[in-house]
DNA sequence: TGGGCGCCTCAGG
DNA sequence: CCTGAGGCGCCCAA
């Protein structure tokens, strides 16, 4: 053993005679149990866990279960680990090419799991033990020699025979899954000879799978025989004359060499250079949160209630776990610039991929030159393995010819040599990657060829703790948790038209706030993801937030087909109507203005015109909004009717068609929207640059714009929207049985409200009364205020406020939901979602009577907005792997709220549109059952019009 | 002169 | 109620 200093010893707890060693071999474990165990999928994702369950199972029964067979028989472990191959090269492979060459690719649905084992391993707060160029063997063979010296007892759980060469009077393996305990006995039993011989028999009768040659026409028996007579394999090969059977001696002299070879594939090196001690290795009380945590991610209900009973017997905090002790506080340094390591040769960045191999994670960041990750091109990569553990590693800067002098440019190591070096990490399956606003450096390393996984957000993290507190951009995200301020980019970048972009900055000044970045979203992650497990979002996190990045990124990436030749001809004939307004409103107003200005047309109609104002603007001014000039219209005000038309047109032209045709991605020729993950308090997404969720259909010239959303030749646009959705759970939320029945009916919505609030019935109804019903519906989602409803539907304040009485009385459960609501956001200081989405709601408490009941309308819609979002969120989640299984090659291209839009080719049209239908109405199965049918109608056309 | 920012208005759900 | 975008107009710095 190698001596530490006294201080870290006394942390530990060195192994004894006496102690119980467990060393688990995970890597054989984990392709056991994919094929002994019947396939188990997670409900919420349809992820593939059986092997994580399994696996899972068999560490609780290790740990706690005294009257687990193993257990019983060997004695409760004091230390534990679990071992892991590294990657399939080894110093085997130096002296052996050929050494498991022929090992199959693990099945797709299993690859995934090698990290969620691993997961789990930490969530049992157990050390995961690999290293680069060794198997799981020889760690285990050189912990199993060490703890043999000081006749500690080693308990092997695995039921390879390439471990049985360990098996002493001390060390003993052990086969879970067939409760066999196998010591020397049993392998003479087995064998015929002793664990002492087992590499001299593995030598003799080699071993197909991995590819060890041994001695042709020498099986079990023969070299159990052969050993018994000569002792070793060197004395046999030496003596080989001496046998009398001809065959037998001619195979030995003839593949003596084979038979040198496979005895130094099978020894087992006992002398690897650990990193991690034996004594690093003994068991300490278990984190119930933590390992809780865990398992409500992968949905092991089970095994998740044992732990709960286990934790509240031994009265452990959960779900609360406060002890400073408890909760891993690593001390973390001061976040200093001047410490971090800028990386420009390929070595050093392959020691820190090794670093991050260990350590099980990586945060990632990455500098571009822009901020549109379509178009941005790579500068640099941001790594941090731990606090204050970060580099910066630049690639391209200086990129198109140098307009500064900078001697480090040269030094930078090649774009692609870096690249190769990060992808094996950044996609292998054991390493979790942390990033901030992750989908932005996925998306863009997708560009690349790298798909990043499996991931944390920081930002989403943030969102799914402290939605309603504060936004979750990183920079105040650091000077919340970690009272940092971040070097703003424009400190170094410069601002306005002379900002340069990444590329253009001297590495020595842009590397402290490249790696500051990486550093910070580290510290973050370290601070905010214990948070889950304490305030019980550890699940909503892992199903609604975390599968998002990918989802959403693959959806940006797809992008939309935009016919700028429509868009064009729009705009001409836009402008030529606008033209006409304009001339007209001035001829009107008898002098020449901007009708683009409201302060102007203030000026014009209700000063030098005199007309009668209507509202006031919230600083005082007259208002000029729509149905205020809707309102002088109808008094006979021309010039008002003018403005309008004028203003509506204008809004088309300069938001739409001349605005999305400087939206074109050159490279694609489709338009590339980016959705926001973290920016409502409700749990929807927006969308921006452009923003896609505002294309206008409410009237006959906005909708032509959506003729202009095309299909790719051969294919069609797939579009498909929830039916009422927020009132459907309105119905259940509230439990409002006739609701709930008028749904389930199909009945028409509005004028079934009309007809119970009116009185009047339902066929022949006049389309006024029913628009009457509609606005008071739409209001009471939005938490209805009789001043919002009367400005709705321009009437009186008093004749809205009837209204709304009206409609309390004929659903008395409306009122009490949203009173229940207001007292739930008041006791609690937030409002939950149907999936347990939390909005907080800090102002619920405000003095100011209008900020007070702003917040309680806040708090009666959030619950009802937010469940839509995360039910179409759930759809979203499973529908790449839902196309996918059934074999469709239909891409999600936009999210609009309650719609999804597909591009598909279009002999798919209508199995694509019956399984998108399917997988969105089914959203909540199988953790919800809502009490209202969910209906979702779809359409198909060449163009998103057509499609709606 | 030009960048930054608040305001108003309006597109969608 | 939840959003994002564009234009105007004001303020401030260079």
């Amino acid at each position: 053993m190698s001596d530490k200093s006294p201080q870290q010893a006394s942390q530990k707890a060195p192994l004894k005679k006496g102690d119980r060693l467990y060393l688990i071999d995970g890597s054989a474990y984990i392709f056991r149990a994919y094929h002994a165990l019947p396939p188990l999928t997670r409900k919420s994702d349809g992820a593939p866990v059986g092997a994580v369950s399994g696996f899972c199972n068999m560490l609780w029964k290790l740990l706690a279960d005294v009257n687990d067979d193993a257990v019983k028989e060997m004695g409760t472990p004091t230390h534990f680990a679990v071992i892991f191959d590294h990657s399939s090269e080894t110093f085997r492979n130096e002296m052996y090419t050929e050494y498991k060459a022929n090992r199959d690719e693990p099945p797709d649905d299993l690859k995934p799991q090698f990290a969620m084992i691993r997961d789990a391993v930490r969530a049992f707060g157990l050390p995961c033990i690999e290293l680069q160029g060794y198997e799981a063997d020889d760690l285990i063979c050189t912990y199993a020699r060490q703890a043999e010296q000081l006749e500690a007892e080693t308990i092997i759980i695995s039921s390879d025979k390439d471990l049985m060469q360990l098996i002493s009077e001390h060390t003993i393996m052990y086969d879970t899954m067939k409760s066999r305990r196998i010591g020397v006995d049993e392998v003479i039993e087995k064998f015929g000879v002793g664990p002492e011989k087992m590499i001299d028999m593995q030598a003799l009768i080699g071993d197909s799978v991995d590819n060890v040659p041994g001695v042709p026409g020498i099986g079990p028996k023969t070299a159990a025989q052969l050993l018994e007579e000569f002792g070793t394999l060197e004395n046999l090969l030496e003596n080989a004359e001496a046998i009398k059977q001809n065959k037998r001696r001619e195979s030995l002299i003839e593949h003596a060499d084979n038979a040198r070879l496979s005895k130094k594939l099978v020894t087992l090196e006992c002398n690897v250079p650990i990193e991690a001690e034996i004594d690093d290795f003994v068991v300490t009380p278990f984190d119930h949160a933590r390992l809780i945590e865990f398992l409500e991610e992968m949905e092991f209900t089970t095994l998740t209630k044992r732990v709960r009973t286990k934790a509240d017997q031994a009265g452990a905090d959960v779900p609360e776990p406060s002890a400073p002790a408890a909760a891993p506080a690593p001390d973390t340094k001061p976040i200093d610039r001047d410490a971090y390591e800028t990386v420009f040769s390929p070595e050093r960045l392959r020691e820190w991929m090794a670093r991050t191999r260990e350590r099980g994670h990586l945060a990632v960041d990455t500098e571009t030159t822009g901020l549109d990750c379509m178009t941005a091109r790579l500068v640099g990569v941001c790594l941090s393995t731990g606090p204050g553990e970060a580099c910066y590693v630049p690639l391209t800067h200086g990129g198109e010819g140098l307009a500064f002098d900078d001697e480090d440019v040269g030094k930078q190591m090649k774009l692609e040599d870096a690249l190769a070096i990060l992808k094996p990490v950044l996609e292998d399956a054991s390493v979790l990657k942390i990033g901030q606003n992750f989908k932005y450096d996925m998306l863009l390393l997708s560009r690349y060829g790298i798909d990043v996984a499996p991931i944390d957000d920081t930002m989403l993290i943030s969102y799914a703790l402290d939605c309603g507190i504060n936004g979750h951009g990183m920079d105040e995200l650091a000077d919340k948790h970690l009272g940092h301020t971040c070097i703003k980019f424009t400190d170094i970048a410069g601002t306005g038209k002379k900002q340069k972009t990444f590329d253009q900055l001297v590495i020595k000044e842009a590397a402290p706030y490249a790696a500051e970045d990486a550093d910070v979203t580290f510290r973050l992650w370290q601070a905010l993801k214990p948070r889950l497990v304490s305030e019980r979002m550890a699940t909503l996190y892992a199903t609604l937030e975390r599968p998002m990045p990918a989802v959403i990124s693959a959806m940006e990436r797809e992008g939309v087909k935009v016919d700028c030749d429509v868009l064009s001809r729009l705009s001409s004939e836009f402008n030529q109507r606008m033209g006409a307004h304009e001339a007209a409103a001035r001829e009107l107003a008898g002098e020449d203005f901007n009708l683009g200005s409201p302060k102007q047309i203030s000026d014009i109609l209700f000063g030098q015109m005199g007309l009668p104002g209507g509202k006031k603007t919230k600083t005082g001014a007259w208002s000029t909004s729509a149905d205020v000039l809707d309102d002088l219209a109808a008094q006979g005000y021309e010039i008002a009717r003018e403005i309008v038309n004028w203003r509506q047109l204008s809004k088309l032209v300069g938001t739409y068609t001349d605005a999305l045709q400087k939206d074109l991605n050159k490279d694609t020729g489709r338009v590339h929207t980016s959705y926001s993950l973290a920016s409502t308090t409700t749990g929807r997404l927006s969308s921006n640059d452009p923003n896609l969720q505002n294309i206008p259909i409410r009237t006959e010239d906005g909708r032509k714009i959506r003729t202009a959303f095309i299909a790719e030749e051969g294919n069609v646009l797939v579009s498909a929207d929830y039916s009422q959705i927020e009132l459907r759970l309105l119905a259940h939320i509230a439990d409002i049985t006739s609701l709930k029945q008028a749904f389930s009916d199909g009945v028409d919505i509005h004028a079934m409200t009309a007809s119970e609030m009116f009185g009047v019935p339902i066929a022949g109804m006049d389309p006024m009364v029913r628009r009457k019903a509609k606005a008071i519906n739409f209001g009471i989602i939005y938490g209805i205020s009789a001043f919002g409803l009367a400005n709705q539907l321009g009437i009186p304040r008093g004749e809205a406020k009837d209204y709304i009485d009206a409609y309390f009385e004929k659903f008395p459960g409306i009122r009490q939901y949203m009173d229940d609501t207001k007292k739930t956001a008041m006791t609690h200081g937030y409002v939950e979602t149907v999936f347990g989405r939390k909005t907080h709601t800090p102002n619920i408490k405000a003095k100011i009577p209008a900020q007070r009941s702003y917040a309680e309308r806040q708090a009666i819609n959030a619950p009802i907005q937010g469940s839509a979002a995360d039910i179409i969120r759930r759809a979203m989640i499973r529908m790449p792997y839902a196309l996918a299984r059934s074999k469709l090659s239909a891409r999600m291209l936009l999210q609009v709220h309650d719609e999804l839009i597909f591009e598909c080719p279009a002999d798919q049209a209508n199995d694509t549109r019956e399984l998108v239908k399917q997988v969105m109405e089914t959203a909540c199965d199988p953790v919800l059952k809502i009490s209202v049918p969910l209906v979702v109608e779809t359409g198909a056309g060449l163009n998103w019009d057509e499609a709606h």
